[in-house]
DNA sequence: CGAATGGTTGATGGAACTCAACATCGGTGG
DNA sequence: CCACCGATGTTGAGTTCCATCAACCATTCG
């Protein structure tokens, strides 16, 4: 099987041969499995790898010192993590694993090669940290200015369009293994909450949430109550 | 006056003298003046220029069709706005001036061929990306997890830092033109929580705030109730 | 100089948090 | 295979932080 990004890469953009094929090599160097609740990158890593998501959800979260802990990124498989070298003598956030993952460990020189090698490549890179940082921009907005309800709704229509870009939502269905402690923590809120506006959700016909998998029952109804707009999802 | 991005630039890496010239020159071309609330860029713009702020503070903000309006992003002099090329045929989200701006417009062919000439301008672009990534992740954090007095306590941090890094702090005293209803929609409250908030910071003795002008009168103890650690910050 | 915008303060309400208890699930080892 | 245990999910009661509503100043700007 292709990798997950190659795919969502092109139902976008038609990559030249040679730089597909080099993406496919560049993940299939260094496979590494990480258990569910592992680090993939701490706090406290100076300069590290670049990762590609194959299988398993991940996250980067931040973790304050009084305990709090915010999620800010969900990783899916396809997501490529952090194609550019980091600098920094010591990360602001860290990278860990929300259930059973599979990776590729990228070394930033590859990645460099790469890039020089195949202008396609490059910016596929540069695309990806647009995305992200589009995506992000949207979960600034969603924390600061979206009732719970709302934000809850909007990640479920996020994650069917981002799982949608990877071939992983079929008859509105897709794997949600994210606990409620970690939607919490994702969503600015407590586990408690997030439990009773699922609840909310359920009762309102918009989503059914049984054993780690979604369906949504009503995507106009979900995406109309979540304010929804795709346009900053780039790869969707 | 050399412009305030080289300036900061300069403070972290040392750039050949073609280089700097080029980037000199970029900020010269196409100076232009925004009235306060006016957009730089709209919601519903298709690709755009790229901006370089020389003299007054812009934000990013996404505006719900229901008025509700989330500010994502503040834009400070020597901030280099979307230096890669946007590639979506609607903008997730505007720019917006707070106060009156002097810009600089940026062809993206100048950038990309600036790019292409001088590796050490590629680095500048990618770590400003890199740099605006690691900001939006903080906001992120901040809004969901750090209470109201602590998010305004870290926006003072983070500005005093961005604004040091570009010369703009004396004496512990720096510009503060954002109204209070501006603070409301950059940190997820109401204007009315915010004065109180702010009224709150004063008793403490942390700071004092009169006439747009923000002096910080106990560092450490503003970083200590934000929880301020700096690692995200790029260029400060 | 008047109108609009921003700032300040009080009273009241509600969305989400906290605390607490219990149910359920999933994995592990006896 | 089942018993156990920790992690996760669920529900209720009480509380808190922040929003809402509503005035009223202060400032700025046309």
């Amino acid at each position: 099987m292709d990798n997950l990004f190659l795919r969502k890469v092109e139902r976008q953009v038609r990559l030249p041969e040679a730089a597909r094929a080099a993406l496919g090599d560049l993940a299939r160097q260094q496979i590494r499995h990480v258990a569910a609740r592992q680090d993939l990158v701490g706090h406290d890593t100076g300069p590290h790898h670049a990762h590609l998501i194959l299988d398993g959800w991940a996250c980067r979260y931040r973790q304050f010192p009084d305990g709090r802990r915010a999620i800010v990124a969900l990783l899916l498989p396809g997501d490529l993590c952090d194609p550019y070298r980091v600098h920094r003598i010591r990360a602001d956030h860290a990278v860990g694993a929300l259930t059973a993952l599979t990776v590729a460990r990228l070394a930033p020189e590859a990645l460099d090669e790469a890039a020089r090698a195949h202008p396609a490549i490059e910016a596929c890179f540069r695309r990806e940290m647009l995305a992200a940082l589009a995506l992000q921009r949207e979960w600034t907005a969603g924390v600061g200015r979206r009732s719970a309800i709302e934000r809850l709704a909007h990640l479920f229509c996020e994650l069917h369009l981002r799982l949608a870009a990877v071939g992983l939502v079929a008859d509105a269905t897709f794997p949600m293994p994210v606990t409620q402690p970690d939607l919490a923590d994702a969503l600015g809120q407590t586990s408690v909450h997030i439990n009773r506006t699922l609840r909310e959700l359920r009762a309102a016909g918009l989503i059914e949430l049984r054993g780690r998998r979604l369906t949504i029952r009503d995507l106009p109804g979900l995406k109309a109550l979540a304010l929804f707009d795709p346009a900053y999802l780039y790869w969707a």
